[in-house]
DNA sequence: GCCGTTTTCGGCCCGACTGTTTTCAGTCG
C-alpha cells in the first residue's frame, strides 16, 4: 500500500469509528493520522522500516501498529472489525447533505434505516419527526437533500470520464475488426457533466467488433437502432458505441459528437450548399459523398475543422463561416499556475517538492496560495506560519534563480466581504486570492454585496471558484454574475478557472461575457499535491469551451510580464 | 488515540448556523 491507500484507510477508520459514537478524539486521532501519513517526507514504507514511523508526530504507539499491518498484509484488524460491526450501508446515508453520524446513527437504531431507499420511505411515512433530535425542518432538510441525490443519479464528472473514455479506447484500438476507434459526444467536447461514454467505431465488419467487445466486457450490447449498440461498463457508467463503415466515419464521428444543435446548424448549412447532411454523410444529388474525416464535411460546407469543445451550438458555425473563431488555448501554452496548497495549510507537498514537480511540468513560476486564518478545518495560517513560509520562500527563491515562486494566499471572505488578514498582512504577498469557504446560504443580494466588498479590496488579485459548486454535490451559492463580473472587469480583478474536476468553475458559459468584460483569466488547478498540478488541463478544456485565446489567460505569459499584472490593481 | 520546556494523566476542542431544545447537539467547511 502507498500513502495514499494508508490515509484513506485512516480516514475510513475515522469515519467508522465516529458512526460507532466513540470518543471524539480519538476519531480525530485517526484523522491528524491520515494526514500525518499523507505529508510524510518520502518513503512510508521506509519509514516504517527504519523505526522513523513512531517518531512521527500524531502517530502513536497505535497508529504505527495499524499501519504496520497495512503495509505488511494490506489490510488492518481493527479496521475489519469496524467494517463488520458497521452496518453496510450506513456509510451510504453520510452523503445526504445534514446527515451526519450522529443522526445517521439515530436513523438505524431507531428505525434500521441502511440505505437512501428506505431513507426517503421513512420520510415519506413521516417517521423522522418523532425521532430524538429530529422535527419537521429536519425531515424536510433530508427530503431535500435526497432529491439534490437523485438530481445526480445517473450523471458522471469529466474527471471520472475521461481517463476511463481514453483507457477504453486505447486498449479497445487492438481488437480485430476495428480500423479507428475514437472517444465522441460530451466527453470529446469536454462537457462537464455526462450521461455516458460515446465511442466512435469504424469497422467493415460490426457483428465481430460487437462479439470482441460484448467477450471483453462480460455483457451484452443492445442494439438501439442500426449503427448504435448500447452497454452499461463495469464500473457502471454506461456506453453508447456507434458503428460506421469506414468510408462514412467522420459523418458517423461528428453526429456521435454532437451536441444536437451544433449539428443542426450543420445541416442548415449543408442545404443552402444543395446538399444533405445525415449521418451517413453528405449528400449531393441523391449521390452520398465520401466522409472518411469530419474535416471532408467541414471544408465542403466552408467551415475550418471545428474543434470539439466548441460544438455546442452557441454561434461557433456562423463565427467559423465568417472566419471569426479564436485561436484556442492548448496546455502547450501554460506556462505556471496559481492556487497551489502546500503543507503548510491542506496540501501534502513541500514547497522545494511543489518547485520541482513545476519545473518538470517546464513551468517557470508557479504561485503558492495556502489557506488564511479562519479556514481551521483546512489548517489556515495564523501570523507566524506565514513569516515562516515567508522566510522558506525567500530562501527558495536564492537557491532557485531561473524559477518564480510566487508567495500568495487563499483568503477566506468573511461573511461582510472583508479579507482574512489586515492590509499590512496582504500586503506582503505577491498575490492574493479571495474565495468563499463558508455561509454559503446568503441570500442573493447579500451574497453579491459580499464578494463585491471582497473585489473592492486592492489586495484581491483574483476572485476563487466562484459560484462554490461541486459538481453533482453541491449547487452553486445564490449570486448575480453579471454583477460581479461587471465590477471585476471594471476593477481589473482577475477571474480564477477553477480546473479541479470537481469543481470547473467559473463556468464555460460565462467565459465569453468574462473575455467581452476585458477580464483576465486565471487557469488554477486548486492542487493539493503534486498530481493535483496536472488538473491544469481541464482547466484549459474549460476555457477553450469558453472560445479563450492563450492571451486572455494569466498563466500564458512569462514570469516578469505576470508579476507586472499582479502589482498592477496595487499601484492603483 | 496522541501529546508533554507546567510530561504518564488530563486536555485536546474553530465558529457559525440550524433546529431542536429549554440550554445545547449536530453539521459543515
Amino acid at each position: 500500500m502507498d500513502k495514499k491507500e494508508v490515509a484513506a484507510v485512516l480516514e475510513e477508520i475515522a469515519l467508522l469509528l465516529e458512526l460507532a459514537g466513540e470518543n471524539p478524539f480519538k476519531v480525530r486521532a485517526y484523522e491528524a493520522g491520515a494526514r500525518a501519513v499523507l505529508t510524510l517526507p518520502g518513503d512510508l514504507d521506509a519509514a516504517w522500516r527504519s523505526g522513523d514511523l513512531a517518531r512521527v508526530k500524531g502517530i502513536g504507539k497505535s497508529l504505527a501498529g495499524v499501519i504496520a499491518e497495512l503495509l505488511t498484509r494490506g489490510e488492518a484488524s481493527l479496521y475489519r472489525e469496524l467494517k463488520d460491526q458497521t452496518p453496510p450501508g450506513l456509510l451510504e446515508l453520510l452523503r445526504v447533505p445534514g446527515l451526519g453520524p450522529k443522526k445517521a446513527r439515530v436513523l438505524f437504531d431507531e428505525l434500521h434505516i441502511t440505505s437512501l431507499g428506505e431513507l426517503e420511505y421513512a420520510c415519506q411515512e413521516n417517521r423522522l419527526v418523532a425521532l430524538p433530535g429530529f422535527g419537521a425542518k429536519s425531515q424536510e432538510k433530508i427530503k431535500a437533500g435526497l432529491a439534490d441525490l437523485s438530481r445526480y443519479d445517473g450523471l458522471f464528472r469529466l474527471g471520472d470520464l475521461l481517463p476511463l473514455a481514453e483507457s477504453l479506447a486505447a486498449r479497445w484500438r487492438r481488437l480485430p475488426g476495428i480500423l479507428r476507434l475514437e472517444v465522441a459526444g460530451p466527453v470529446r467536447r469536454r462537457l462537464e457533466i455526462a450521461d455516458a461514454i460515446d465511442l466512435a467505431v469504424a469497422t467493415d465488419h460490426p457483428h465481430q467488433v460487437l462479439a470482441e467487445l460484448e467477450k471483453v466486457l462480460g455483457t451484452e450490447f443492445v442494439l438501439s437502432h442500426p449503427g448504435l449498440a448500447e452497454a452499461t461498463l463495469p464500473q457502471g457508467v454506461p456506453l453508447k458505441l456507434t458503428l460506421a463503415a469506414p468510408a462514412g466515419f467522420g459523418a458517423a464521428w461528428l453526429a456521435a459528437t454532437g451536441n444536437a444543435d451544433h449539428v443542426r446548424a450543420l445541416e442548415d448549412l449543408a442545404r443552402e450548399h444543395h446538399l444533405e447532411l445525415t449521418p451517413q454523410g453528405l449528400w449531393a444529388d441523391g449521390r452520398l459523398q465520401p466522409s472518411r474525416e469530419e474535416d471532408d464535411i467541414y471544408r465542403r460546407l466552408g467551415l475550418p475543422l471545428m474543434p470539439p469543445e466548441l460544438r455546442e451550438g452557441t454561434g461557433e458555425v456562423e463565427a467559423g463561416r465568417l472566419n471569426q473563431l479564436p485561436r484556442l488555448i492548448t496546455p502547450g501554452d501554460i506556462r505556471g499556475c496559481f492556487h497551489v496548497h502546500s503543507y503548510y495549510s491542506d496540501g501534502v507537498n513541500s514547497l522545494e517538492e511543489l518547485i520541482a514537480a513545476a519545473e518538470q511540468r517546464d513551468w517557470s513560476y508557479l504561485g503558492v496560495s495556502d489557506h488564511s486564518q479562519s479556514a481551521y478545518y483546512a489548517g489556515g495560517l495564523k501570523a507566524p506560519d506565514l513569516e515562516r513560509q515567508r522566510t522558506e520562500v525567500q530562501a527558495l527563491g536564492r537557491e532557485h534563480p531561473d524559477f518564480t515562486l510566487f508567495w500568495g494566499v487563499e483568503s477566506d471572505i468573511l461573511s461582510d466581504g472583508s479579507l482574512d488578514y489586515p492590509d499590512e498582512t496582504l500586503a506582503a504577498f505577491d498575490f492574493v486570492i479571495a474565495s468563499i469557504h463558508s455561509q454559503f446560504s446568503l441570500k442573493r443580494e447579500a451574497m453579491t454585496e459580499r464578494i463585491l466588498t471582497a473585489l473592492a479590496n486592492p489586495f484581491c488579485a483574483m476572485l476563487g471558484h466562484m459560484s462554490g459548486r461541486l459538481l453533482l454535490a453541491r449547487e452553486p451559492y445564490a449570486h448575480d454574475l453579471e454583477a460581479i463580473l461587471k465590477f471585476a472587469g471594471a476593477h481589473q480583478v482577475i477571474m480564477e478557472i477553477n480546473a479541479s474536476p470537481y469543481r470547473l468553475d467559473l463556468d464555460w458559459r460565462w467565459l465569453r461575457r468574462a473575455k467581452e468584460l476585458g477580464i483576465l483569466i486565471s487557469i488554477n488547478p486548486d492542487a493539493h499535491s503534486l498530481e493535483g498540478l496536472d488538473d491544469v488541463n481541464y482547466g484549459v478544456m474549460v476555457a477553450r469551451k469558453g472560445w479563450l485565446a492563450p492571451e486572455d489567460v494569466l498563466n500564458t505569459y512569462p514570469a516578469a510580464e505576470v508579476a507586472k499584472i499582479l502589482r498592477r490593481r496595487r499601484s492603483g
